[in-house]
DNA sequence: TCTTAATCGAGACGGTACGTCTGGTCTTAGA
DNA sequence: TCTAAGACCAGACGTACCGTCTCGATTAAGA
């Protein structure tokens, strides 16, 4: 235990990690991601292709999930915008439609895919929580919230539910191939959620 | 030869298929999914559990999935009322509530599996699709299709969206945790769908 | 059971075997053991090319070997000649030849997998007994038996062994691919056989 | 790339082979072949009752048999012995003999299995000829060619066709199960070369 | 002509073992 | 102490055959 003092003091014994496995395991899982299907990337292909043993991945990741989680937000960015126009109506436009974009294409498959994950593995269900669903909802909560602040939308609509009500429309989009997640989507809801403001409030966000 | 005529004729050549064996199939995979966990649901263990060989399995479904929705299929009923109260709101309660209550527990736990599959395996989603996804759409489609007859609901309201960002936020709460799928979010959801209404109706609507 | 008497005046009811379906199926087992490996020849495999059920080789042979067995007796004669010319030599030498001659290529291959199945099978072993093995036991006993009769062996060269040493030449080039079974064998053999000669019958030999 | 250059230098990397295992397998092995039938002794057999994964005999043999042949090596010696009596008669005895008698009850059994598996499987025949064959093979032709040269044998005795001769008749024995192979045989064999020593030599071979 | 019985092709059935694959752990030598 | 390599135990995968069991159709003999 005296030998181990020097942790104590937060001294790191012994060889530190690699940044150089490290970023090539997740390069690796991104390119086998990107390249092949969700089932042929495996933790022994990731630590093939990456020229790494499998325990430096087991050492640093509970999970083949948790790997491609990291990847995934490495090169592409989850934050989700939260813009102050002073309307409601662009406000949302503004953030649904950005956010829309950036789930075209392979980050959609992939999305699909560590969502899958989620739904087996409960301890990534927190990391997937964090990292994809709680940034859109807490980004469109403070849109609601300043557009309730500035009267756009009337006290009793409750925020909660029409939060989860336009997130749960893009996720179901994303999830059960209904139709494309894109800027049409984002138009109907903004659309919707006009219907919602006091009519004086609507009047001044149609002249906009 | 011309006895082979009647195989081009449709006739069924050879042994039948075993009911007895299809049923317990079903039964084994259904018990094995609400004791233990997902991966435990081999098809080994099926068809240990079935006294049934594997070949059995694969020569009938394409996929451990596969059996899994048949057999939940078959014991939990898929379809969502669509209930004709003559009033919008009650009918929403009414179905959602219905649909929300067979959907907690075990139940919950066995459709985010499959969603989890579904995600993965494009055979398998359209016959997830067909189960459990569609049948919440039509079901309120119709509802909303009735409330625009009745005018209950303004013609700019778009069906469409509106039915996803319900849906939407079902399966929202089903897959990601959030909060629990119960009775109280129905009764949001109608809440805020009421607010959708033309001012008259909405009158009509507070009074029942 | 005086309804059976019919069965004990050996009178047959109900449908007779089928001629066709017996040939093709010792046909198909010749063509598939002539073409791929011996692996390769399964009952299914046979059932399948002979446009036969697999219940129909089940009924009239009990095994895959004895299938085999009677398909290569049907082709080839297994019977081993046993010449009287007079002289031990030249009997030895056209008995063994014509019999060597017989098993070159395709012939030796099938052997060698009759005689694999008839170490692991018991009751396959007593029929490869009586097919290939006998008859050139027998053979050779006759041979030998008159040479002695004829006083070209002296009384003390014991019949059993030599041939047995004979005929286990053979098998043990056949099986463990030693060197080819050819007419060099045969002159050798009987170049060997005829030094057991009394002096006065090897003179004999060597003038003919 | 410079740290793997040990790799050309021949430097083992990795985990080492498991003796343990490896005895584990070859005695499981030996167990099952002594305990049950032939077919009973399957590669899953093996590995279950050793205590180890399947891969980890894929790993290190090529086939079910190459398992089996070590293992019986590994217990009971194939090496012939080669005795130098000074005697042709006593040296064929010896060897034959004692080459008998460790192929009585178990070990027979299991070789005939082997042998049956060198007929089918190409690559195990040649490992089979080294361990089963050849030594016998040469260890006759050894105490022949000692009995030419102290003249036992005249020169016109062609060393091959005899040591196949008798090698043969031994595995005909094994394989035909025509009769035990027992001492009886190694006399007769014995007997019928003696008469093939030139008189001179045949008389002091008597005395002896 | 009708009944009875055995065979036929077809193919599903319960099993067993195959050889492969991946997971997660352990053991090396070297950095 | 970490790293790359790779062997280890475990066990599911999907396939191939096994030998048995229905099926309906066919074929013969006896009633």
């Amino acid at each position: 235990m005296a030998a181990q003092s020097s942790a104590a003091q937060g001294t790191v014994r012994g060889r530190r990690r690699s940044e150089i496995s490290h970023k090539a395991i997740l390069r690796a899982a991104m390119e086998l991601l990107s390249q092949g299907d969700y089932k042929s990337v495996t933790i022994e292909a990731i630590a093939a292709k990456a020229g790494v043993g499998k325990q430096t991945i087991y050492r640093w990741w509970p999970s083949r999930a948790a790997v491609l989680l990291e990847a995934y937000v490495e090169e592409a960015s989850t934050s989700v915008p939260s813009p102050e126009t002073g309307s409601l109506r662009t406000d949302l436009l503004k953030c649904l439609q950005i956010s829309f974009a950036s789930l075209q294409g392979t980050p959609a498959r992939i999305l699909r895919e560590l969502a899958a994950e989620a739904q087996i593995d409960a301890e990534f269900e927190e990391a997937f929580r964090r990292a994809f669903v709680l940034p859109m909802l807490t980004s469109l909560a403070e849109i609601l919230s300043r557009a309730h602040k500035r009267g756009e939308l009337s006290a009793d609509v409750d925020d909660g539910v029409l939060t989860e009500m336009i997130v749960g429309a893009q996720w179901f989009r994303l999830l059960f191939d209904h139709a494309p997640l894109d800027a049409h989507l984002a138009v109907k809801i903004a659309d919707l959620v006009e219907r919602l403001m006091p009519p004086r409030a609507r009047q001044r966000s149609k002249r906009t």
